[in-house]
DNA sequence: CAGAATCAAATTGTCAAACAATTGATTGTT
DNA sequence: AACAATCAATTGTTTGACAATTTGATTCTG
């Protein structure tokens, strides 16, 4: 059975009182906000020493699992998992993924569309005058003339992280992280060099108004074409980079 | 301008180096595969000791941004970001978001039916005869009178990973995959304790059905009403919790 | 000369003991 | 009773050493 691990690789004591510790926590072992022992006695508990015990703790810290305190009420403590937590987790993957594994952009518009289109009868149906404020703030913020490329990007994302508030269901928002704040960046870094930033501040202020008359359908189809937009932009840039890219 | 860090909070050396480092790779400053300086070598650029590199080393090693191998040419190695890396991690911070952190059942309905049905018309264009096979498999195992919940689970949340390959899109498996291993269990969770466990098997055959026929309007449709029948389980489930949950 | 066994070197893994820094609790003082 | 100084517990960090592992060069043997 163990023949596994001792052929391949015998992962180290570290790796080891990590996922024993991780393993306690998932189980419901050790509850939120309950104190860790202290490290001098989880490492004669394991029976390591204590910069092993740490290297154990820091993979958990790393991880969001503990929260680490110094003092004499200090300790280690089992973390509670929180939305916001939780959705950086994972914009820091989706984004990794995102900048070293390049991948065809029809690939990454179509997921786009897909996945923003899920979100809009629930947007339409639920947004608030808030989202629509803040929405038409951003697409002001957008129209601005010298705003940098920096800016615009980051305008379009609070833009469409709005958008997937609006759904009222945090567990959609929070899958909707990985394209609000990975993939949208990326499309706008494709779209902007282009200089269409008059065009998508038009789609966004569109889709507002749909959003305000509650028009589902009609706020598909500007996302829609939107998105069509954007794939034959990408579709020129790489052509432009085939054919010669050194040009300009 | 170091007083910003001093007044919130000093963070310990091991988390700044490992930022520090983290920024590095992100940058692009250290490419995939490329070797990081010994350890020995960074304590002293960083001015630290070498355990305190090391828990910053675990840190990263943690969030799969670097691996670490022994010996002669061994060291500390930046890592490539593999799909299924990305995935695992995601999966675990969806898990670990839905165990402990509970929600209602509505929404937790709701977004697996908004994210599922908008992969719909993908997987009815593209679905090959070895998806609807696999997933017609996975329908005959669940249809075995004295499956396990636990195994029944499992199918189901193959059926689902099936279901979401045959969009042919990376990444939307990619961005789907906190619904089929972490929504989906959690669903399921509710569902087969009501033994209606064949109603989901017969649910997820019409689905089979309408996508052989790439019927994207009826797929919906057995989705929706599936989802239905869920949110009322969930219900009765919560009303019986609130009334007298001791009563059995 | 070719190949195999052996040894050396480099690197991470682990340990031990100690001191520093931080923070809450305790105790003494006014 | 209020307040300040001290204390104790705990994590943060350092130093130094040795063990384990892997690779590559060296040396021995046929």
């Amino acid at each position: 059975m163990t023949s596994d691990d001792a052929a391949e690789r015998q992962p180290s004591a570290g790796h080891q009182i990590a996922e024993a510790i991780r393993e306690l926590i998932l189980d419901g072992k050790l509850t939120v906000d309950q104190r860790l022992p202290g490290e001098q006695d989880l490492a004669t508990r394991f029976g390591v020493s204590r910069p092993t015990v740490r290297e154990a703790l820091k993979r958990l810290a790393a991880q969001n699992l503990i929260r680490t305190r110094r003092g004499a009420t200090g300790g280690n403590f089992v973390n509670r998992p929180t939305w916001s937590g939780a959705h950086d987790q994972l914009v820091a993957t989706a984004t990794l993924l995102m900048t070293m594994a390049p991948m065809p952009a029809e690939t990454v518009a179509e997921a786009r569309l897909s996945l923003l289109g899920a979100c809009m009868p629930m947007a339409a149906e639920r947004r608030g005058p808030e989202h629509l404020r803040a929405m038409r703030d951003e697409v002001a913020r957008q129209r601005v003339a010298d705003i940098s490329d920096e800016d615009f990007c980051a305008s379009d994302v609070r833009f469409h992280r709005v958008l997937v508030e609006a759904t009222d269901n945090p567990l959609i928002a929070f899958q909707m992280a990985g394209v609000v704040e990975a993939i949208q960046p990326l499309l706008n870094m494709i779209t902007y060099r282009e200089r269409d930033r008059t065009r998508i501040a038009d789609w966004n202020e569109r889709l507002c108004d749909r959003l305000e008359a509650r028009d589902v359908e009609g706020a598909l189809a500007e996302l829609s074409a939107s998105a069509d937009h954007t794939a034959q932009l990408a579709a020129r840039a790489q052509e432009m980079r085939a054919a010669g890219g050194s040009g300009s």
